[in-house]
DNA sequence: AAACAACCCAACCGCCAAGGG
DNA sequence: CCCCTTGGCGGTTGGGTTGTT
C-alpha cells in the first residue's frame, strides 16, 4: 500500500543486518563507492532495499563512524545545540564528527530524558512532567554543576538544578542581541528583562548598547514566549546567574553560567521561526565561547 | 528462578525537497 | 509545468537486553 516501491518487494529482507550482509555492503561500497543507492542491493548481492543499505552504511558501517559513549564535551555540545535548534538531529550531528543523527536522537530520547526526569524527593508545586519539559524544549547546561560530572552518579542534582525552582522563567529574545533579522518586537525584551531580573528602577537596560550586549553575551540566549506552566520554573543556577546580572557582576555571571540555551521549541515549530535565534546566531555564540562547550 | 517492567537502540516509516525526464 | 525517483530527515516501532520484584 505504501508508495515506496523500494521496500515493497516481497523478496526484500528486513530487520537486523547479519554480519554477512554487512560484509557484502562494506565490500561493495569500499570498492565501488556509492552513487545510486537503489542500485546497491543488486550489485552488492543484497536482498535489501537501497534505502536500507544507505541507512546501514551511514549509521553503522562507514569507516569514520565513531561509536561508544559520548564524551562530556559531546554531551555538552548536544545539549547546547538542542537548546538552540531543537530536534534537528542532522544539524546537531554535523557538529559532532563521526556521530550520526540517529545515535544522537536515541541518546537524547533515552539518556538525557532520563536525567531530566523525576523522581524528586521534595514535592514541588506545579511541577511539570518530563514530557512537558521536552515539549517546551527547556534545557540548561552548566559546566561545573552538571555536565562535567558523571551524570549517572548524580541524577538528583541534575533534576533539582534544572527545574525545582518555582521562580518565573526569564526569557530573552536573542534577536535583539545582534539586531539583525529581528522580525519580532524586540522592544518588549528589555522591559521583560528588566522586570524579570529585577533591576533597580534607576538602572536601565538598553539592548542597543554594545557594552551591555557584550556583557550579557556569555550566559546568552534566552528566548521569548513565556507561556504555560513550564515557564514557571527557573533553575537555582539560572537564578544565580540572573542575580549576577542584576549586580552587573558579569565575570561571576559567566563563571556561574558559561552556557545556557533556552528556546521555546514548541513556539518555533508552530511557525514562530522568526522569534527563535537563528542557527548562525547560535553558532556564532557557541564559537565565541569554546570553553563553555 | 521466573515473571514482569523498563529501557535501549537499530531499523523502519512517512514525509518532504531536489532534480531529472 | 507534471510526474517519478531518489536521498535526507525526524518520528516511531518493536525486539532484545537489563533491571526489578
Amino acid at each position: 500500500m505504501g508508495h515506496h516501491t523500494c521496500c515493497n518487494q516481497q523478496k526484500v529482507k528486513r530487520g537486523l543486518w547479519s554480519p554477512e550482509e554487512d560484509e557484502k555492503l562494506i565490500r561493495y561500497i569500499t570498492t565501488h563507492g556509492y552513487g545510486c543507492w537503489s542500485e546497491v542491493p543488486d550489485k552488492a548481492g543484497l536482498q535489501r532495499c537501497g534505502k536500507s543499505c544507505r541507512l546501514r552504511w551511514i549509521n553503522y558501517l562507514r569507516p569514520d563512524i565513531r561509536r561508544g559513549r559520548f564524551s562530556p564535551e559531546e554531551e555538552k555540545l548536544i545539549i547546547s545545540l538542542h537548546g538552540a535548534v531543537g530536534n534537528r538531529w542532522a544539524h546537531i550531528a554535523s557538529h559532532l564528527p563521526g556521530r550520526t543523527d540517529n545515535e544522537i536522537k536515541n541518546y537524547w530520547n533515552s539518556w538525557i530524558k532520563k536525567k531530566i526526569r523525576k523522581p524528586t524527593p521534595t514535592p514541588v508545586t506545579n511541577k511539570p512532567t518530563s514530557d512537558q519539559h521536552s515539549q517546551f524544549g527547556f534545557y540548561a547546561s552548566n559546566q561545573g554543576d552538571f555536565l562535567n560530572q558523571d551524570l549517572a552518579s548524580n541524577p538528583p542534582v541534575v533534576q533539582e538544578t534544572l527545574f525545582s525552582s518555582p521562580s518565573p522563567l526569564f526569557m530573552f529574545d536573542t534577536n535583539s542581541l545582534d539586531g539583525q533579522n529581528s522580525t519580532t518586537d524586540g522592544n518588549q525584551t528589555p522591559e521583560f528583562f528588566h522586570e524579570s531580573v529585577g533591576l533597580n528602577p534607576d538602572q536601565t537596560w538598553h539592548m542597543n548598547q554594545q557594552d551591555q550586549v557584550q556583557a550579557f553575551h556569555p550566559p546568552a540566549c534566552f528566548t521569548t514566549s513565556c507561556t504555560g506552566p513550564d515557564s514557571n520554573y527557573l533553575s537555582p543556577l539560572l537564578e544565580q546567574t540572573i542575580e549576577s546580572m542584576r549586580l552587573n557582576e558579569w565575570v561571576e555571571c559567566q563563571q556561574s553560567c558559561p552556557s545556557f540555551l533556552f528556546w521555546d521549541q514548541a513556539e518555533g515549530s508552530q511557525g514562530g521561526e522568526d522569534i527563535a535565534p537563528s542557527s548562525s546566531n547560535i553558532e556564532t555564540m557557541l564559537s565565541s565561547y569554546p570553553s563553555s562547550l
